[in-house]
DNA sequence: AGGAACTGTCCAGAAACTAGACATAGACTG
DNA sequence: CAGTCTATGTCTAGTTTCTGGACAGTTCCT
């Protein structure tokens, strides 16, 4: 009968994200307070320990849960290039590029003073281990349903590739989206996409 | 302190009217026990009293929150026609009288055995007070500010006729809904369009 | 009449949240 | 460089909320 206090739980979890969010995207990681978290979702800072240990796993969350939201909309850009995964993939980068770069989070990661190894930008490089499993993680299994014909190997390899590739680009770009997605996309055709990939 | 608790309040009224409403639709009221709404939301029979004192007020709750939510509709029916409010009426009443007869609520209540006082059809008939008061008091509101070329008085009478009149053919319709809406529609010209009705 | 099933109440115990105190550490200041 | 300030993270006693089992009263069925 645990059902009820999870979503109980999950309410919390949400409403102290929503809280930490809103004061990261408008002050910075460095100028929030733990008590501020508490206060804005209606909680006592007790409450915001026991729930996440401490201020920089409440960091990582935060990071993790906009990486979810990414990789929904990576999936819908995904589905809408069946068969063609150079071009599905294109699409996805693309996509992941463009709303990066108009992402509150992300902004206000990417602009704020670099502290310590406890910032938000750690996440996404020194301590981005959690982002690139999960992200891969997923990917992996849409390419291993969507795209059988290629051979495993090559097909994990290259998604790997795409993913810390467009990490890398997220943090450091070099060009703009769209130059960069054809470039990956191509890393990608060349990694996966030769005849002898193609499963016997 | 007590907004986070308010929100834990709600959530736990919306999952107990949640399970209420699956069980009521697909058994009927009378077949509906507490401890099944108690177990379906993931909480003890004991919270389910705590929240609602009684199984009758399950209903009322039940009742009331799909009013609340013909009401939006309503409302949107109602702004669709600005300007002429016997064509606003005539629109919403035909959705109220559509919408009504898809509703799986509705159609449990009144297809489900009468019973005593307290079964759910009480709350549209014996016990309608709550709904025709809530159902009149937001159109009162809308027809102030939309219609203040109608006097108070006829405007507010014409309200509450097109509510109870509406009601009725919920409950016991003579005609289909177009018809219907027509006839009501035009009980509203009469009684609060007439040349004289107007604001001076 | 007797039993079964349900509503509504009561209460002791468990779980979750609160609020205040405290140890510790880094940053700022005179 | 000592002293102050401010924050993180821990601890704990007290309050609120949920649990689960028992029980009285009612209705229905047989």
């Amino acid at each position: 009968m645990t059902e009820y206090r999870e979503s109980v739980r999950s309410l919390l979890k949400e409403r102290l994200l929503d809280a930490a969010y809103e004061r990261v995207t408008a002050d910075g990681w460095d100028r929030l307070r733990m008590a501020h978290i508490a206060a804005a979702a209606g909680v006592s800072r007790q409450t915001v320990y026991t729930e996440y240990g401490s201020k920089d796993a409440i960091g990582q969350a935060l990071v993790m849960r906009e990486v979810e939201r990414f990789l929904t909309g990576i999936g819908e850009q995904l589905d809408a290039h069946p068969e063609d995964p150079r071009e599905a993939v294109r699409a996805a980068v693309y996509f992941t590029l463009t709303a990066a770069a108009d992402n509150p989070l992300l902004k206000s990661i990417l602009t704020s003073s670099r502290g310590g190894d406890d910032d938000l930008l750690a996440h996404l490089t020194t301590r981005s281990e959690p982002l690139l499993e999960t992200a891969s993680a997923m990917l992996r299994d849409y390419a291993a349903k969507a795209w059988p014909f290629i051979a495993p190997d090559p097909r994990d390899l290259a998604i790997e590739t795409v993913v810390r590739l467009t990490v890398s680009h997220i943090v450091q770009p070099s060009a703009p989206p769209d130059v960069t997605a054809d470039r990956v996309a191509l890393a990608l055709a060349r990694i996966a996409l030769l005849p002898e990939d193609r499963e016997p």
